[in-house]
DNA sequence: TCCTTTCCGTAACAAGCGTTACCGTAGCAG
DNA sequence: CTGCTACGGTAACGCTTGTTACGGAAAGGA
């Protein structure tokens, strides 16, 4: 059995160049052959480890919400209470704290791309549902006698807002800054501010 | 002078085909040569009209930008008072009455591009520019004790607020239905209402 | 050491893209 | 009716795309 590659890391390198890509040259700049140069190889490589172009896609789709969804995790993992779990949760998904602010772009691309293409917007469809549910969990939590409409509309209505906010970032960082998008969205939580809470001051700096 | 042809009226058509095929095939169907189907001529035409295919694109995005300005210029006029134009105003920008669905779609490729193209992304910014103002001048008026930090606070969340909503709802409207996003916004303006006015009960349909 | 088998770089392919040159044709002036 | 001129359809160009076929090279077993 001569010659065994480690296939888990090439797909892992081709992802990371993929959506490198992505968010340097947006979609209509996402080629095998710019992939293969961002990663440094060639394109048959690149179609040795996956089948064709879009299984690439969806690959790299999966990796960003895989991202997300630790990231979140992370941060939920790390607060002591459901608000503070929200407020950490909202807070990282609005300014990506690892120097990942492109994944907002990223993002606006995959989005683009899922108006067209029903199996990106199925994914997408389940990365924001899944995200969907983690919020309405928390917001549930820290407002137990809310009735399910309510829950709802908040939940919702807090994403779109941080989506929003994402979005309108991306293509003009200067008219949407992150403390405005922080305290925006301190803002909004303050409606879903526990009874027992001081009132929606968020964090030290 | 023989054979003359309006030019205008082609700009149009050309214009209109340009962001049909937009809404229809996304970002990436987005070629002359669909662009002409969808208009009922040959790239021929297409390229008699502009002189090149970004100019068709930048034409397209200003006619958006004007589709959408006239709009809310009518709805601002309807309305009797500064809150009523700003529940007008916002809520016209969620669900677009004229089975204009489409257009978030449509805005949605646009924002995508602009990530990639600079001049894209320039008139990106002027236009939200513009929104961003008119919103900023109809909250300043309900509320003219606040000052202009909290304006631009507020301002940029109910803008932030609809521009997710209608994203989210392009990729995925069972999740996100017109009821929803309007219930959310009222929700949002509740915070904005004056004094003297009583609590945000929105329209009669 | 050599052989075998898997890997992957090379290069070609057809298809589609934006763009361009060309020429038939349609409409107005005389 | 005839002729001229701008319009626009046709078809080709060069380029890039995703995809594929092929062959050299590298690594483990004998």
């Amino acid at each position: 059995m001569p010659k065994q590659r480690d296939v888990r890391a090439q797909r892992d390198l081709l992802s990371n160049a993929t959506w490198q890509v992505l968010a340097g040259s947006g979609l209509p700049g996402l080629t095998l052959r710019a992939v293969a140069e961002r990663a440094g190889c060639t394109t048959g490589l690149v179609m040795h480890a996956f089948p064709t172009k879009k299984a690439l896609l969806l690959h790299a789709r999966d990796l960003l919400y895989e991202r997300t969804a630790v990231r979140a995790d992370a941060a939920e993992a790390a607060s002591r209470d459901a608000f503070g779990a929200l407020e950490a949760v909202l807070g990282q998904a609005i300014d990506l704290p690892h120097g990942h602010h492109e994944e907002s772009r990223v993002w606006v691309g995959f989005l683009a791309a899922a108006l067209a293409d029903d199996d990106l917007a199925e994914r997408h469809r389940a990365a924001n549902h899944s995200f969907l549910a983690r919020i309405r969990r928390l917001v549930a939590a820290c407002r137990p006698d809310w009735p399910d409409e309510r829950l709802e509309l908040t939940t919702k209505s807090l994403v779109a807002l941080v989506e929003g906010m994402n979005v309108l970032a991306a293509a003009d960082p200067v008219a949407y800054p992150e403390r405005l998008q922080q305290e925006a969205l301190a803002a909004a939580l303050a409606e879903v501010t526990p009874p027992g809470r001081s009132g929606g001051g968020r964090r030290s700096g």
